[in-house]
RNA sequence: GGGCGGUUAGCUCAGUUGGUUAGAGCGCCUGCCUUACAAGCAGGAGGUCGCAGGUUCGAGUCCUGCACUGCCCA
């Protein structure tokens, strides 16, 4: 028999036979597309995992949405790049390779500098690019053509490019400034590696006595031992408690060094005593106060954090080491006058947790205010716009107080500064090795030996993976990219960085005009940006809401849940409970329930493979395909369900439903509100498609002799062209389940490689049924009610039981009869009889404001049960009722309130009075009758 | 210290511009191996939407204050 499908749903077979079978065909390669391209364009960067990384729950939540939006896009017509790559990742590459070599006993000093190198890409051959293997595994739906790596020499090239440039324009510049420098890490970092702590610490206050006078003066600090670098004492000028101190000299315990007091905005009168000590090589604000008054900058640590020779007795000895003495020095000398508690703010450094120490040394700079202005006015006039709309005040309030961005780092792995020092001192800025100072014409030229910022280069990503700086026809179809999905953690390392290159090294480039329009950016100014929109995830949590972490041990490995609920119910969970702005408690409860979904799926597959085989179902005009050259976005074949035939109630109702269901699918796709397009669908396959639809069409599938084969086609027919629409629905959601039934239905013929390339659903208004909604409304209303009741009167399952109904509103009574069949299966019923009067009166009825139903049963109610249940919806419509008299008795309601509001709410009097007047009969009817059943 | 968010059913969360009866999944209770599915089917219980004011004909939704809680920045 064809199409069989296994008898129960294994994701993990299926998963990876597509998997590998949509990369084998490239499916989703894009070739550059051609002059005269007119089709609408997606194009999408993908955050490049570090070299050094793992899938983590973060990045399937990230890559889950991307791929949605990406197949989303595919399938109705545009021509989507995906484009996929690998960060070199500077410091956490090079600190894994420095363990595999602490494991042979060395250190890469041992190796040299050019040896190491080596011992890193050969690591990254061996284990990088881990979470691309992974992806694959995913399905995600990337260009594998197009990946890159940035240490990539064509991307190396555009670093150079970059650098040079900016030196050009005076916006690189070098200095001896402080710096957050990890002793661990040996390196420079910027301000946004650096995470603060509050810790419980101490303040320590110590007096240093004034030269020439027997006064003290008492200054507090946290880190005394930088002390020993004081070049000076600060106080305000306005604070009178030291305005005869002027221009005296103090004496620096343990270093008996005269230093002055300096008069500073420094110094505030209001904190602790009032006056500061001056640390110039040592703190970035002391810094400052330094070049405000010449003071000279005392280092007096090296790039360990020990204590160096310009800290007299205590050289060589660790930070906190030194502290420790330099405390009970100052003890036994009589300087320590007192010892507080206080919370301090502890710089770590975000790689490997070491305090940071702000450090004076010569580092490169990026003149920030230029690039940031730029930055600040593509997302201020909605150039770029930034989901959820919250983050894009984020963003301008960190734009607003930017920084100067340190950019070297005293790492061997990256993109070395093109910069070389001749031995005359010139410093020669280069794309290429240069052979001769153009100042002295000498040729002992050293390279710097820094590297950049890991970011320098990934924020140029957007420009540089499509072939800048040469002007690439790739450039002018997909630059800018259409969106960034990437996590808040990023936004500023990274989604700021791009926007600050791209607004400035784009200058001048158009986007194609035509794919312009197709895209529908027409009214879109600038094409410099590097993306159109920004869309900020949320992050996953465990099911406790805790953040996941290592040293938590609540980390869950996402290969791990694929393994054992499949890649398309863990995407859906993902996907489900991802509304935007709300961080994800993830549970594997909800994933169990979404691979229950899949089975279901499965399994409504099985049943209408079962009728196909069956009835002989063939394929007239296949639906699914996108026509060549049509454009999406105006006339697409995926419009409505193409070549249903609704004959019948249910048919014209599934109808209706799923061209509402795709048009909010749509509409919530469009707005990245992925948790509403999953539960829409959800809803409508389980509860509407299966629960309901399958259920009603069973009857017509009959097939046996003597059957009306005719009809049996038809429905069959209907079913699976619902069917295949639904899968294409769900594709972008749940892509492997829906490939493998999509390629069953057509059974080795279908009329493309994949249903990614099939046309996605767009709602049709012409097959929306508003009667055929109404309708069925009631019948199932009928149906349930009729459950309820035997549930109540506990009628054996088995038992068909007969039934009367009331209707006074003829279509509706001839709706019913006419699918009397329906109830009498869905129902357990009988037989139906028709009666012309209200059957409130009888004990155990059930009224609605269309119908009364009764259920003939020999079996006694239970009486206050009964009434129970009868007070408790009499009280319910009660209060709706008051609440809906109020309401219309209120002048200033009917005189304000729309027109369809207030009609509503009359509407729902009526039916409000006559539920009301039902309940109120039985209630009665039922004080009379104590013992009688419902017969 | 500055900024941003959250508080809705036992648990995890939806609830787009204020508008008729506040929803889902899981869990719980009852009954069913009904020929696609027990990973299922049918029925059911469960909420004064954190607290106090205010705006409005109308507030879970808007405003103010408070409480608790989380995150980011300095």
């Amino acid at each position: 028999m064809p199409h069989e499908l296994p008898k129960a749903y294994e994701p993990g077979a299926i998963e990876t036979r597509w998997a590998e079978y949509w990369i084998k065909e490239k499916l989703f390669s894009v070739p550059t597309p051609p002059e005269g391209e007119t089709r609408p364009v997606f194009t999408l960067l993908l955050p490049p995992p570090n070299v050094t990384g793992r899938l983590h729950m973060g990045h399937m939540l990230n890559q889950t949405q991307m791929d949605i939006i990406v197949r989303w896009h595919r399938m109705r017509g545009f021509i989507t790049l995906w484009l996929p790559g690998t960060d070199h990742a500077g410091i956490a590459t090079q600190m894994m390779v420095e363990r595999d070599l602490a494991k042979e006993g060395k250190k890469r000093r041992d190796l040299g500098r050019e040896k190491f190198i080596e011992r890193v890409w050969e690591w990254k051959r061996h284990y990088g690019g881990a979470i691309l293997d992974q992806m694959k595994r995913l399905g995600a739906s990337v260009d594998w053509d197009r990946e890159y790596f940035t240490m990539d020499e064509n991307l190396s090239r555009a670093v150079r490019e970059v650098f040079v440039r900016l030196y050009e324009e005076g916006l690189i510049y070098r200095g001896k400034y402080i710096v957050n420098w990890c002793p661990r890490c040996e390196t420079a970092i910027s301000d946004l590696e650096v995470k603060h702590e509050d810790v419980a610490g101490k303040l320590w206050e110590i007096r240093y006595p004034v030269i020439g006078t027997s006064e003290f003066i008492t200054v507090a600090t946290t880190r005394p031992e930088t002390m020993l670098g004081d070049t000076a004492i600060a106080v305000n000028a306005k604070d009178e408690r030291y305005t005869h101190l002027h221009g005296k000299h103090v004496l620096l315990p343990l270093m008996n060094r005269e230093i002055p007091i300096i008069t500073d905005e420094l110094a505030q009168p209001e904190f602790g005593t009032g006056a500061v000590k001056v640390t110039p090589a040592h703190d970035p604000n002391d810094f400052e106060a330094g070049k405000r008054h010449n003071l000279p900058q005392i280092d007096v640590m090296d790039e360990h954090a020990h204590m160096n020779k310009n800290a007299g007795g205590y050289a060589g000895l660790d930070r906190y080491e030194a502290r420790k003495r330099i405390l009970a020095d100052l003890q036994e000398q009589g300087f320590l006058v007192a010892e507080k508690d206080y919370a301090l703010s502890l710089g770590k450094c975000d790689r490997c947790g070491t305090v940071v120490e702000p450090r004076l040394s010569e580092q490169w700079f990026i003149k920030i205010q230029p690039l940031a202005q730029k930055a600040i006015e593509a997302v201020e006039t909605g150039e770029i716009t930034i989901v959820p709309e919250n983050y894009k005040q984020i963003y301008l309030n960190w734009m607003n107080n930017i920084h100067d961005w340190c950019i070297s780092r005293q790492l061997w792995w990256g993109h070395r500064i093109p910069a070389w020092r001749c031995a005359c001192g010139e410093i020669i800025v280069a794309r290429e090795t240069p052979q001769h100072c153009p100042k002295c014409g000498g040729s002992k030229l050293e390279q710097d030996t820094d590297v950049l910022d890991t970011w320098f280069s990934s924020g140029l990503l957007p420009f540089t993976t499509l072939g800048w700086p040469q002007k690439t026809r790739d450039q002018a179809v997909f630059y800018p990219t259409t969106l960034l999905i990437t996590a808040y953690e990023i936004l500023f390392f990274w989604v700021a960085r791009m926007i600050m290159f791209g607004c400035h090294f784009m200058q001048g480039h158009e986007q194609g005009p035509a794919i312009k329009r197709a895209s529908g950016w027409a009214e879109k100014r600038n094409d410099t940006v590097p993306f159109r929109e920004v869309y900020i995830h949320a992050l996953v949590r465990d099911a406790e809401r805790q953040k996941m972490s290592k040293t938590k041990g609540n980390v869950l490995d996402p290969l791990d849940i694929i393994e054992r609920f499949g890649t398309d119910a863990t995407r859906f969970t993902l996907a489900a409970m991802a509304a935007p702005g709300t961080d994800i408690a993830f549970s594997e409860s909800r994933t169990d329930g979404y691979r229950a979904f899949a089975n279901k799926i499965w399994n409504a597959a099985r049943f209408m493979f079962m009728n196909v085989d069956r009835i002989g179902f063939v394929w007239g005009q296949p639906p699914s395909a996108v026509q060549p050259g049509q454009s999406p976005a105006s006339s697409h074949p995926g419009g409505g369900v193409a070549g249903c035939q609704p004959t019948t109630l249910e048919d014209r109702w599934i109808l209706s439903r799923f061209n509402r269901v795709t048009a909010e699918v749509n509409d919530a796709l469009q707005t990245y509100r992925f948790h509403e397009a999953a539960n829409r669908i959800y809803d409508f396959f389980w509860g509407e498609f299966c629960d309901w639809y399958i259920e009603l069409i069973k009857p017509r599938l009959n097939f046996e002799d003597g059957a009306d084969k005719t009809q049996a086609r038809v429905a069959c027919a209907n079913l699976v062209k619902m069917f295949d629409a639904s899968l294409r629905l769900l594709h972008p959601v749940m892509p492997f389940i829906t490939e493998e039934i999509w390629q069953a239905i057509y059974d080795g013929q279908p009329p493309l490689k994949s249903i990614a390339l099939a046309a996605y659903p767009q709602a049709d208004e012409i097959q929306f049924n508003l009667a055929a909604e109404t309708e069925m409304a009631i019948l199932q209303d009928l149906i349930v009610n009729v459950r309820n009741v035997r549930a109540e009167l506990k009628v054996e399952p088995k038992v068909k039981v007969p039934i009367e109904i009331f209707a006074h509103e003829p279509a509706v009574r001839a709706m019913i009869e006419q699918n009397r069949g329906a109830v009498e299966r869905l129902a357990n019923v009988q037989k139906i009889t028709f009666v012309d009067s209200s059957l409130a009166k009888q004990a155990g009825a059930r009224s609605t404001a269309r119908f009364d139903v009764h259920i003939i049963y020999e079996r006694k109610i239970d009486v206050a049960a009964e009434r129970e249940r009868l007070n408790k919806e009499r009280d319910k419509i009660e209060k709706e009722f008051a609440n809906n008299q109020r309401q219309l008795s209120n002048e200033q309601f009917l005189a304000k309130a729309p027109a369809n509001v207030v009609e509503g709410l009359r509407r729902r009097e009526q039916q409000l009075v006559s539920v009301r007047d039902k309940i109120k009969r039985q209630l009665d009817e039922l004080s009379g009758t104590q013992t009688n059943g419902g017969t």
